[in-house]
DNA sequence: ACACATTAGTGAAATAATTCACTATTATAC
DNA sequence: GTATAATAGTGAATTATTTCACTAATGTGT
């Protein structure tokens, strides 16, 4: 951690639109913007200025009068207290449709986030596939979690089987997991976790326009 | 809309929870299971037994005292105050690694979304893909929308062309938009917008693991 | 130099969401 | 049949979050 913000104390909310700010000053950084002022920053995150403007107070930033905040400097700030400086491993597990689009995803790498190896129960699949990233079989999950320090688990297997890679992730020392299979999965309080269901999002939509 | 709820008026947590309430009802319904309290469902969607029974009963829906919800009751009744039970057809735009994983992805199709078109730029790829679904050039996704009806759209392109695909969607009448590009995009307030931002995730797992 | 407009920072107010406390009901055990 | 325990329903209390209202600072135009 930084100084001086206990993360731990700050909502869930305002983590995540911290998180969602941080990725439209990078790419305001890329642009060459210098300057962005709280009402901007509520644009991008779909949020209020008032809101901007506490999330970024509560971390303990502060930007400038009649300017704004400055955009590198704000990310630095941020990326420091959010932990996001240093590089964090991540591995995927099941290599299928989606596990393979998650696999050479660029922008993970980019943003920090490196995928280090996949995991896949077939050998025969893992055997036919075409990437620069190490691919294992599903046994050799702890151990290759171990040896290269992986931090980060990406679930991309099959529902029912979701349970049980996650005990084996978090045997093997994972401290968050990324769940894409709709299914909750059950973790103790120490893990992150974080479910992704696309299906949940379509209803949420059908549901909101009552199509 | 079923009768007797002002859907609009529900809080948008409140409709998430909903939904996924409604996906482990799912679930549920397969296995048989016939009745389920609701300290079973905050379990299973990560919530509080008494948020699960607030938001049941805001939709008016009632279970039976010392059983719990009848599981395909409810289901059912959930269906239809969410409007869930019409067939809903969708398309996919950008058919590259995201694009074709979620293409032919079944489960959209068991829970009612059907995707009945994907859509590509590069007439290359469209010629190379693989897939029972009917896939098109962009420039035919105004007169395939509205010929076949379609209501929801799934954006998997770069997030540089996100919003202009938005756009064209928007214009072809869709009423809803699930956007995969990491990008907000701004919509009309008559437009159910969501984003999945998979980078965002990670961050945020990194940041409350401290990792 | 001065007036004005813009913008961050922030405590207070308002609003929203969750949790609690209690009632009523009913299945189960004895 | 009666006691008991489990569970939904719900208004009230609590807690959390967002929005407002105001201050202070400072860049811009005249
Ligand atoms: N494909 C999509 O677009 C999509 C969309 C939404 C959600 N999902 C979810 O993501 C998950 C993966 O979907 P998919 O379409 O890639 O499925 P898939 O069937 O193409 O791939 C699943 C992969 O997991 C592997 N696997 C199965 N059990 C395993 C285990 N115990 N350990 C290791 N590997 C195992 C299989 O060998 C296979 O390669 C599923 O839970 C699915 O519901 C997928
Ligand atoms: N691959 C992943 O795992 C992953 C993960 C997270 C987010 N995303 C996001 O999803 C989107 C797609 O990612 P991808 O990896 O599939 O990219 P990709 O490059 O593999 O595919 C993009 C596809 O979009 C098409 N395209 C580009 N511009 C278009 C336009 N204007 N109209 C129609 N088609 C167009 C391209 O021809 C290509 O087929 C990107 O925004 C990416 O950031 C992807």
């Amino acid at each position: 951690m930084c100084h001086g913000v206990y993360i731990m104390d700050i909502s869930d909310n305002t983590i995540k639109r911290i998180c969602s700010i941080f990725g439209s000053l990078s790419a305001m950084e890329k642009r060459g913007v210098e300057f962005v002022s709280s009402k901007e920053l509520a644009g991008y995150i779909g949020s209020t200025e008032y809101t901007v403007r506490k999330d970024i107070s509560i971390l303990g930033v502060t930007g400038y009068t009649r300017r704004g905040y400055e955009v590198s400097g704000l990310k630095k700030e941020l990326e420091c207290k959010l932990n996001l400086s240093k590089k964090k491993k991540a591995c995927i597990v099941g290599l299928g449709r989606l596990g393979t689009a998650l696999l050479d995803y660029e922008k993970f790498q980019e943003d920090g986030f490196e995928i280090v190896a996949g995991f896949d129960c077939s050998i025969n699949r893992i055997e036919r596939l075409n990437t620069h990233i190490e691919v294992f079989q599903i046994s050799y999950l702890k151990d290759t979690i171990q040896q290269r320090s992986i931090e980060l688990g990406i679930i991309a297997v099959p529902a029912k089987s979701a349970q049980e890679v996650a005990d084996d992730l978090i045997e093997a020392g994972v401290k968050g997991i990324l769940n894409f299979a709709p299914v909750k999965i059950g973790v103790p309080k120490h893990i992150i976790y974080l479910e992704m269901d696309f299906t949940n999002a379509l209803r949420f939509i059908a549901a909101r326009s009552s199509l």
